[in-house]
DNA sequence: GGTTTTCCTGACATCGTTTTTCCCACAAAT
DNA sequence: ATTTGTGGGAAAAACGATGTCAGGAAAACC
């Protein structure tokens, strides 16, 4: 009637010690059929529940896992996230979703409650400008951690996506085409994933004996990168491919492009990145570099469960590779 | 060097007791500044970071609120939440969001582990099929609970939108335009929120003097919404406006009447629900019901923080207004 | 000088578990 | 009958904080 139920209650009503509900409840020890029984209809008469936050503290074993993302509403993270939960929730985990919105004070103080907060593992895309003493601080703690798509430290597990061999293959697409005028297009920050997509564009250009490859900035939402794009027809005309930095931008730069009476694929061809949903549906079509997010997702949770398994263990990186998925918005390049 | 930093070490090594380094940290009791000064120094030097399980198991409180929701992939539900998480992080909460994708059994552990964990607030869009359990165990464990869009139970606060009115709007709009065959387009299951939106079509549509109101499903995403749109020109051609369940769909919706080679809001017209970035920035734009998610979250932050410090408060309903706002895909009917 | 504040210590008790140790009874073995 | 073993359970000590209460030393007041 006062208070929840704890041990104790269920102990006086089944009319045992404290240790043996505990026991019982764990499925642990060894226990006669006989009490366990009768332990367990006195729990379930009580409604009974086990606090969590005093086993975790007495064992020191937490089974709550966090997963930092830098963006919520990106649909590509969305897909990701459904992943990692499936397979963690699978091996009695709770996993709880933070967005830090790429702002990297939030994600400060957003880290620090999830250390006081004693969370078993962390799966993690850290903000942009993260600073080396969020990394220190999680090392410190020794929380069981799996970096995510920027792989900005080096000292941790890390899953992500071979981003430079994916441009580049994106961009001999285009100059097997034809192409010779194309921008990257997309990111206003030089993160490292786009660092390294940038870098496999351009030495892939380089390899074709093209070097005037333009990287035109553009944030990381479609009315953003509609706007981007009819500034970078303005500027720079000649261009006929653009390369993206994500599917949203690549697809507000399609709208652009059409709002200028032009069409993707025939006057100027656009390769996004990361095949969310409407990509497939966009008219026309978009050609995307795809990687499967539900893949990745699993990926991550089974490299964050072997962490915590063995702590010891040595680093692992995992890169995936993405697939470039033809469309309707590439094409040969406009004559003149 | 061995294990974390507790209390006890921080009073050790700032050579004062227990308590006072306590005290300190949260900033209570009567502290010299000298003494403070001491302990804030060991404890920046020592890393020491207070565990928050154990002053929860002490003090009883618990500043993690969870947000369980039926759609994280959901562009509206992320704005929402980032409303949400704006005024309770200030407060200094920890928020954590969980996707049910609209399971109930993946619910019901959900729910189950947030009750282990004893988090000390939920703001909680109940899944389709919920059973009454889910909210007698959260009732029965005292848990303050604000549920969001779906009032499925009615002894919880609530904060919502005006389903019966919006759609009452919207269709009062299409009658005035002249439209006589229309379609309550989108959603599958009878939810509370998709049966108040049709009965404020319907109510409009009688009072217009209009019986005939289609309902036609669709899953909530856009692929799902263009083939139905389909299905629905090749079974109802007579068809000229549709009120959708959401901008997801009608965006769908718009897709397929285009590739039918039909204009949305010449040929057919469409209101969308939500008000998502992609509406205004879609070809045709999207005319659709807005309201605002930022201030949805902020109201939902603030119905839950009122209930966590008054657990006696009256039940408080508050449902938000939608706004018509009127783009391209509305218009006249065709001739004929 | 005495009296009041101000600040701090020490020694419990408490939250609800887990874990280790220890004990008892009963059975099998000597 | 004494030893040895063993299954089943209890008692007590943690875990890391918060809170209380008695008291004491130093500084401040008149």
């Amino acid at each position: 009637m006062s208070g929840k139920p704890t041990l104790d209650t269920v102990a006086k009503a089944a009319g045992v010690s404290i240790p043996t509900v505990s026991q019982v409840m764990r499925g642990a020890g060894r226990i006669s059929e006989k009490t366990r029984d009768r332990v367990l209809k006195a729990a379930k008469a009580l409604n009974y529940v086990p606090d969590q936050k005093a086993a975790a503290m007495r064992s020191g074993e937490n089974r709550e896992i966090g997963l930092v993302i830098n963006q919520l509403s990106n649909p590509f993270n969305a897909e990701v996230i459904s992943g990692v939960v499936d397979l963690l929730e699978a091996e009695g985990y709770l996993v709880s979703i933070l967005d830090t919105r790429d702002d990297a004070e939030r994600q400060a103080r957003q880290l620090e409650a999830f250390i006081r907060h004693g969370r078993g593992g962390l799966i993690w895309v850290p903000a942009l400008d993260t600073p080396d003493e969020a990394f220190d601080l999680l090392a410190a703690h020794k929380i069981p951690l799996v970096t995510f798509l920027r792989n900005v430290h080096g000292d941790f597990d890390h899953v992500g996506i071979r981003n430079a061999d994916a441009t580049a293959t994106a961009t001999r697409h285009l100059l097997e085409l034809g192409h010779r005028q194309t921008a990257y297009f997309g990111g206003t920050e030089m993160s490292i994933v786009r660092r390294d997509r940038i870098a496999g564009y351009q030495r892939t250009l380089a390899e074709g004996g093209i070097s005037n490859g333009i990287i035109w900035d553009s944030e990381d939402n479609k009315l953003a990168g509609l706007e981007a794009m009819l500034n970078l027809l303005r500027c720079h005309p000649e261009v006929t491919a653009i390369i993206c930095n994500g599917d949203v931008v690549a697809l507000g730069a399609s709208l652009a492009l059409q709002r200028a009476g032009l069409m993707p694929g025939k006057d100027v061809s656009i390769i996004g990145f990361d095949d969310i949903q409407d990509a497939a549906v966009a008219t026309p079509p978009l050609t995307t570099m795809s990687v499967s997010p539900h893949k990745l997702g699993r990926k991550l949770a089974k490299v964050l469960l072997d962490r915590i398994r063995d702590p010891d263990m040595p680093i692992s990186i995992s890169e995936i590779s993405a697939e470039l998925i033809i469309r309707g918005t590439t094409g040969e390049p406009r004559k003149g």
